[in-house]
This record gives C-alpha cells, structure tokens and sequence, in this order.
DNA sequence: TTTAGGG
DNA sequence: CCCTAAA
C-alpha cells in the first residue's frame, strides 16, 4: 500500500519546491506529508517504502548529472538536515546540487545493487529533478579536504584506512547560508541502514528521509559499504572545489572509495563467511589491519620499495613492482594509483603472478634473535612450534621461512667466520653483519643443534657428538631430531 | 601437515 | 623465497 502511495508523496514536494515541506505545504498536502516524515522517521521498519519514495534511477540521474566521480566521502550515503529541503528550495536552481547525488549513484551503481531502482525511479524522478541545492552546497566536494576531516573528525576511525568508521555521519555544516532562515546548516548523516526488500537481499538503494528533529535530513543508505564519519566546514569545501558558471564542479583531487579488489582482499583476508555481511559489519578494526600484516604474504615492505624501484630490474619486473606497489598503497591509502577498475584489475593480474614468489621481506635483527632464542629452547627442526609460539604475531614468517632462515645464519654464521679467519677483507659485502652476539649464539646453537646439510662445510661439528644435543633440547624428540639429522645424511 | 633439502 | 619429496 504505502509502496503505491510513495510515487505521489514523492510528488508532493517536488511541486512544494521552494517551500518548506514541514511547514509550508498546503494543508491538503500537510497530511501526506506528515505521513511521509512518519514513514520516513521510522526507516527501519517502513524502509521499503522510503526506499520507492526516495530512491534515484540511475538513468534518469544521469540525463541531468554530469558530475563525473563522487568523493568516497559521499559513497556511503548523505543526509541532509537542519534546513534542508528548505535551504535547498530557497536557493535558485542549480544542478550543480544534484551531482552530488549521481555521484552516489554512480558510486553505488558499482556495487551492483542498483538494479532495483530502476523500477523506482520513476516515482521519485521529479522529485529529484526538481530538487535543488543551496549554492554552497553546491560547491560541496569531497576533495582532499573531506578525506582530511573525515580523519580528524572520526572519533573513533583515527587508525582506520581512509578513515572509514561505522559511526557513518558525515556532517556538512553551512554557516554562510544566505537566506538565514532555515540554511544555517546542512549536515549530511550517513545512515547505515539494512534493508530488504521482498525477503531477498535488498538492492542498494538511496534513501533519503527527512527527519523532524533539524528541519529535514536526506539519508542515503548504502547496504554494502562501510560508512564514512566526518565533518565538513563549508570553506574549507569551498577552497577545495571549483565551481564553474555553467554549474560544472571541478574537483582538485578526488578521493576514491574502496574499489571492489579492494574489498575483495578484505573478504579474502577475513576468515568469516559471508562477505557482504560482513563487509558492512566490518569495521575500523579490519580496515587498519590490512595494512599492516594481515596481508601477510602479500605484504611488502614498504622500505623494499624504493629498493625494488631502483633496482635495474627487467621492465617487467619493475612495472611489476610498480604497479604491485600501487595496488597496496590503495589499501594504505584510499588515493588510488589508477584511474579505472580495469586498469586496477589490470594490475591485479600481474600482481597476481607476480606473487608467485613471496616478496622478500628482510629479516630484522629482533626477528633473528627471536628465532635464535625459539631454536635454543625449542631446538631445530621444531619450526612449527617456534612460529606458533615466538612468531604468532608475524604471519609472514612461515616455519619453512623460519627453517630457511636459520640455514642461512648458519651459512652467513659460518661463511663469517670464515672470513674472519681469512682477515675479514670481505666484511663490508655483508650489508647487515648480525652482531657478534648473535652469531655466537647461532654458532653455539648450531654446534649444539646440528643442522645437517648447512654444517656439511664445516666437517668438524657434524659428527662430533649428535648425542650433546638431546640433553639441552628440552622439548625437541630426541629421536625426532635424530632421524631427521640421519635422514639428511641419508640423502646425501 | 610438517620437515628437509635443493633450486 | 619457492618447490618437492619424505615422513
């Protein structure tokens, strides 16, 4: 019922224009309009039909909006309140205001959910074309100044990537207003907002509610993105963007929001199920995990860049590299290297195969002590354990990458003491000597652990007492350590 | 699945 | 760091 009845409440005030939908509607309009705050105030339970009142076709944006990108800032969805439809319609028309709305549809429209609006749009699209913004809000932007807001001001998301939060308000606040009678401020909340619609998984619509408590809030709901929490001062916006006559909006920079690929490496990296659940439960708390290790293998280093920059590497490999490296500072930060998703996902590709091989990252020497300590409690071999128990925060550290490492101090151990003896004339090829400290306990360790093929070279420790090791090895299985020191033998 | 060894 | 074989 009230799904039929919404098209014609939409109409309503898009005739009202100019006027207060609140306060200046004609009396025999008063009541559908009270009836369309009622619905809308409840979105939870009525959110079906505010969706068909409120909702945008993509199409029908698109004949009258140019607006080219949308900051991610308004990707999650808006509100408008404290003066809103009134400040809108006060203002002369300008379609500039209703870019910023494409942008969310074009922004939503790449989350493939905007199917379902097109059957909607028809109700709504006078409404919206008729709908128009104050000129400051015209020049509203989400530039490097939002994103920069958005961090500051999100309370709770200072270690989220781009500043992502589930706290979902984005606050525009309009202090300039010229027509000081209701404009005094636009703020734009973005509602995180479930909706289902016929018991299936509800397409991603825009909703726009307005809300008694400021006048008139438009809420744009957005099912499958985390939401965005910031603050906008109009000048600050007002610096960031430039507002051509013709009503073009001109933006200096431009935030992106997460790409697909991006969330799509989240959803890999999470270990729940359900990625589009997920996803919107998805917090700060996965956001600024990513960056950091949860990319695990993935993950490079970000000191190697420059390195595997510089490095007179095959073009191949260095436009690998780039790219590769691009492709993670969209994670870190939300500027995007590349202009397209197909460009992004062209990137992908290569990434992919070039992630054959795990990017190196360097073993610190915390790491190398660490591993030390863990093969002189543990004892070699118990790779396994020594990650669990002294490498559980590294998940880029794999037993076998432990294993290989600790071959290597062994080699580099040895090979320096060799030198040594030579008369340290190579000492400046070892780009970062461990400290004697250390390569005397991996000496220690390796004459008390032997590890069978990278002591081969150095013949005098081999054989000299297997039995020495299983009494410092507290936990190790002497005959586990043993026939995999005979099985090394053996395959020799 | 873990470990060892080779590449 | 990757791959494979062995246990």
């Amino acid at each position: 019922m009230r799904t039929e009845r919404k098209p014609h409440l939409i109409k309503k005030p898009a005739d009202a224009k100019r006027q207060s939908v609140d306060e200046s509607l004609g009396p025999g309009l008063k009541d559908e309009a009270t009836e369309v705050e009622h619905l809308l105030v409840e979105p939870k339970s009525e959110h079906v039909s505010v969706d068909r009142v409120f909702c945008f076709g993509k199409e029908n944006i698109e004949k009258h909006l140019k607006m080219e990108d949308f900051s991610c800032a308004f990707d999650y969805g808006w509100k408008i309140g404290s003066g809103g439809l009134d400040s809108i319609h006060g203002q002369g028309g300008d379609d500039l205001k209703l870019e910023v709305l494409d942008g969310l549809l074009d922004e939503v429209d790449e989350v493939d959910d905007i199917q379902a609006a097109h059957d909607l749009s028809s109700a709504c699209e006078d409404f919206l074309l008729d709908f128009e913004f104050p000129e400051k809000f015209s020049e509203l932007d989400c530039g490097p100044y939002v994103g920069s807001n958005l961090r500051n001001s999100s309370s709770e998301s200072s270690n989220s990537v781009g500043g992502m939060s589930e706290s979902s308000i984005v606050t525009v606040q309009e202090s300039n207003s010229k027509n000081g009678v209701l404009g005094k401020m636009v703020n734009c909340d973005i509602h995180h907002t479930i909706r289902s619609e016929c018991g299936c998984q509800a397409p991603v619509m825009e909703t726009i509610r307005p809300s008694k408590e400021h006048g008139q809030d438009f809420v744009k709901s957005d099912d499958e993105k985390p939401l965005v929490s910031f603050i906008v001062s109009n000048k600050k916006v007002k610096s960031s963007v430039k507002v051509t006559k013709g009503g073009t909006l001109l933006r200096q920079k431009r935030l992106r929001k997460p790409t697909k690929r991006y969330i799509e490496e989240f959803s890999r990296n999470s270990t729940t199920s359900g990625k589009n659940k997920c996803l919107k439960v998805r917090s700060q708390e996965e956001f600024s995990q990513v960056p950091s290790e949860s990319q695990s293998r993935r993950g490079r280093p970000k000191k190697i860049m420059p390195k595997m920059v510089e490095l007179p590497l095959s073009a191949l490999f260095s436009f690998l590299s780039l790219t590769s490296v691009a492709c993670e500072f969209e994670s870190d930060c939300e500027l995007s290297a590349f202009e397209s998703e197909g460009e992004c996902k062209r990137a992908k590709r290569f990434k992919t195969a070039c992630d054959r091989r795990k990017h190196q990252r360097m073993w610190t020497l915390a790491e190398v002590i660490k591993l030390v300590d863990g093969i002189a409690q543990y004892g070699v071999g118990r790779w396994t354990d020594i990650k669990k128990l002294l490498f559980a925060s590294s998940a880029y550290r794999t037993p076998v990458d432990l294993r290989d490492k600790w071959r290597n101090l062994l080699r580099s151990s040895f090979a320096h003491k060799h030198n040594r003896k030579e008369g340290e004339t190579n000492v400046k090829h070892y780009v970062r000597p461990l400290p004697k400290t250390v390569v005397c306990r991996i000496r220690e360790l390796a004459t008390i652990h032997p590890y069978p093929k990278a002591r081969s070279p150095n013949h005098s420790s081999i054989n000299s007492d297997p039995s020495s090791k299983q009494p410092t090895t507290t936990k190790a299985a002497p005959i586990n350590t043993h026939g995999r020191s005979l099985r090394g033998k053996k395959c020799n």
